[in-house]
DNA sequence: GCATGTTGGTGAATATAGTTCATTATTGGA
DNA sequence: TCCAATAATGAACTATATTCACCAACATGC
């Protein structure tokens, strides 16, 4: 027998390499299972180490979740700022902003779904550091827009909220089943088209009704038109 | 002492009404502290039972959430398709999902919370009656963006489904804090500024120089009008 | 090199739900 | 009035997260 071998092996590591065994075992169980489903023995399991030991380095389980949550965020956004930087144009910049995200969500559906199911719904998510890293960026975005009305791309009075709300709003619903573990989507195309009705959604180009003159009319109805018999030739052959 | 009087009276009460009683308890306690703080002793409680009675009616915690909310969607729900028949015009069509959808969210911040954060995220929400009920008003969104098409207001390369979600997560982004305890907005304005946003994000309007001048627009108006009336002639003569 | 205090690590014990089930007793129908 | 069906009961069970008393590894001072 090897009784002796198996008893317990007591070792001190470093605190930074526990918390980094611990919190690597976290992601790794927490991706595969989610939140509910993932358990502290577990994860300890993993991390080899026994339940206790997680509570000398974190508060409880959803202390662990939020930390790990946390050190991926921050590697993530670390380089939004230079890239968005070397970015000319009101438009390109938005696009960037909008592509980004979208490639975020794609290329770490599993992170996204923890931080969009469990981590923004906690009570006090908004005093939290993942809160803070998150306004920056969403930050960044409305900045775009306002940089837009100064350059007079888009009228004074536009709620930038609102657009950062339908932009980020629109991703999250429209990756929803991706994010699921369901189907695709093309981080290029949806990127392309958010950026296209939000940016002439919010343009000062296109007149709005009160400030309809007979010649946007006209260019209202031409367009309408223009749709019509490509339509009727589409169907006519 | 009446410790007679406070022996177990149990009275076997109609099928119906057992349900909605605890139905009842279920929605105050699940409102009032939110989906996980809710305890089933709690509701028992409230109901006048005891915790095996739930388990007569319901299948467990999350069903008795779902079937809570399940109702509360039926009864909200059933007026949507008359009200939006009597509406003419695919903006003013537009705007009232849109405006209905703030109002509820406005008027009910709790139940929505319960539907947003708890009943979305589980498993089988795809089988679930309650995303049924949603797609089919949903849908309906989609259905006036494609009568737009139709129309020849919007272009016939407009995705719908992602015009749906940038609606419907917008809302949701732009409603969160208030749902969540927070603050206050304004149904109609926002109403109107999302109608705003999508409709002249979705037109179709041709992009334009912007030095041109009324003479030289409609100089060109009139040639894509030649254009159009030639292929007109050209499919129905 | 040894004694020793600090504290990381252990794992059994505890707390707190949700859920089950054997038992009791109400009630509609024979 | 009696009886079978089953609603209702509430204690027992289960599954986890969390705590805690105890042990021992390591650094420090002698």
């Amino acid at each position: 027998m090897t009784a002796v071998a198996n008893k317990k092996r007591s070792v001190r590591l470093p605190r930074e390499r526990r918390m980094a065994d611990i919190m690597a075992a976290a992601r790794e169980i927490f991706c595969d299972k989610g939140y509910g489903d993932a358990s502290i023995t577990e994860i300890a399991a993993r991390a080899q180490v026994v339940e206790g030991t997680i509570y000398t380095y974190f508060e409880n389980k959803q202390d662990l979740l939020v930390k790990v949550l946390e050190q991926w965020y921050e590697g993530m956004l670390s380089d939004y700022d230079q890239h968005v930087a070397g970015i000319a144009g009101t438009r390109n910049r938005l696009r960037y902003m909008i592509w980004r995200h979208l490639k975020t969500v794609h290329s770490e559906p599993r992170l996204c779904r923890l931080v969009f199911r469990e981590i923004r719904t906690s009570a006090d998510y908004h005093h939290s550091p993942i809160f803070q890293l998150n306004k920056k960026y969403t930050d960044l975005t409305m900045q775009i827009v306002e940089e837009g009305i100064e350059s007079g791309e888009f009228p004074s009075d536009i709620p930038v909220k609102l657009v950062r709300d339908m932009v980020y709003g629109g991703i999250e619903h429209h990756t929803w089943n991706y994010v699921e573990g369901d189907g695709d989507f093309d981080v290029d195309r949806i990127a392309d088209t958010i950026t296209d009705i939000i940016y002439r959604g919010i343009s000062s180009t296109s007149q709005r009704p009160k400030e309809e003159t007979p010649v946007t009319r006209l260019d209202g109805l031409a367009a309408r038109l223009e749709n019509i018999a490509e339509a009727l030739e589409a169907s006519t052959g």
